[in-house]
DNA sequence: ACAAAAGTGTTCTGCCTACACCCATGT
DNA sequence: ACATGGGTGTAGGCAGAACACTTTTGT
């Protein structure tokens, strides 16, 4: 910071609140859904919007975030604790809010299909849903725009780093973590390809010994596998147009 | 947001500030340099700190970015105005100053070496300077981690974007371009390799026709090149431990 | 003549693509 | 038997790594 900050009076300016806002997506039924929250008062009432909150006196941002997350949507806090929440970026235009000043920090998270689906919980939670990103058209405020840039992020992610993984459940096939893929890429992948490069990855997936699952009734059983320690993907898995000319 | 911001008084909690700071770098004779003020008041009177300032009731985070660069390093407004910024991340712990809450947006910069350096300006630019990174050691606040953050970033951008010539002059040659990659990442590259690299990219760089400059007196004059309007790099240009096991 | 820097050519390796093929299970 | 999904093998192509070599300048 600069000396412009010397002798700043906070009290000086109309205050600026600051507020933590989350893109939280899941893999559901062979498409990528978004969690959103039905406004219940004005402005934009009625409207989606991503959930979120002020970050307080004494809380960072990312705090802020799991904390909001927690309690508009009912999870566990040690599921909450536990998500890798990713920094997206900050939105500061002046007006974006109608009301205020508001600066928000925006976070993308990613969750497995939930057994119990987040919005079957109590209180805040009941007017949370998991929507098809395809379906979410307009938003409140300037969340459209927040979650465009959330989607495009993940698309890119999944190229250079192990997060499909989180999509999964804790122990997933191959097959699953193939749709994940072809999911937020809208893209078919070749199978065989696929599969040897995950491998091929140390750290990536790591095998679930003796174990299988029947996946759709139908077929062989696919053996399990867990996430693994690695986080980077190297080299990445490019997306079939992300090499053509 | 949430339905928890609704009813939100703003003056009800201590007022946050939001501050934008910047880590502008440049290569210069041979290593990475960061634009650096000294700081003349406590907190940490005396020490380095990034440029950067409170962001105004009416501004953007990076409308502010580009208004605390002016005025702090004196470069002109049009130079500022065409920069390339790039948002990093956003600070939000509680303490990470003493004096109250600060939650700072950071961006990123790369100018090339300028030929009036910043700091000659008048004004509030007779504190900044030019450090190399490598010699930044302790700065106020949080601003090393924020430094280190940057560093990381832009060495992972050259990798698959056109940033590096930024950090170049309008016109310049292959091995300046390439000078620049081996500073950024401290690994000599195969010129042959990077050459060919480069020129097969199309819209990395543009041929200057005709032109040509003698580089340090001695050796062949080499063609001289300017940016050319591609952003993206693919397939990527990648470090030489990036794809090692 | 020699050093230094630009620029060209060539070989080798390894990954990625593609597609053909076998395996196990439910109906 | 056959459809469905899991899993293996293999040939071709393309890009990058390594390095030998030529060209043009200053001393």
């Amino acid at each position: 910071m600069s000396d412009g900050y010397d002798g700043y009076d906070p009290h000086a300016y109309e205050p600026f609140a600051v507020a933590a806002d989350l893109a939280v997506f899941t893999v559901r039924s062979g498409s990528l859904h978004v969690l959103l929250i039905r406004r219940g008062q004005e402005p934009y009432a009625g409207a989606w919007a991503l959930p979120g909150g002020f970050v307080l006196p004494r809380e960072s941002a990312e705090t802020a975030a799991r904390r909001e997350l927690a309690e508009e949507t009912g999870l566990a806090d040690e599921v909450v604790a536990a998500l890798h929440l990713e920094q997206l970026r900050t939105y500061s235009e002046p007006d974006r809010d109608p009301r205020m000043r508001i600066v928000s920090v925006a976070f993308t998270a990613l969750v497995p299909d939930l057994p119990e689906p987040a919005p079957d919980g109590g209180g805040d939670a009941a007017h949370a849903r998991w929507v098809p990103v395809a379906d979410a058209g307009e938003l409140a405020f300037d969340h459209a725009a927040i979650l465009a840039d959330a989607r495009s992020r993940i698309g890119a992610k999944l190229e250079y780093t192990c997060l499909a993984t989180a999509f999964c459940p804790p122990e997933f096939t191959l097959g699953e973590l193939q749709a994940v893929y072809e999911t937020v890429w809208s893209t078919p992948l070749d199978r065989p390809n696929f599969r040897r490069k995950v491998l091929a990855t140390p750290g990536f997936v790591e095998a679930v010994p003796g174990a299988a699952r029947l996946t759709g009734g139908r077929g062989k059983p696919a053996a399990l596998y867990k996430a693994g320690p690695a986080t980077a993907l190297h080299p990445p898995l490019l997306r079939p147009e992300g090499h053509r000319r």
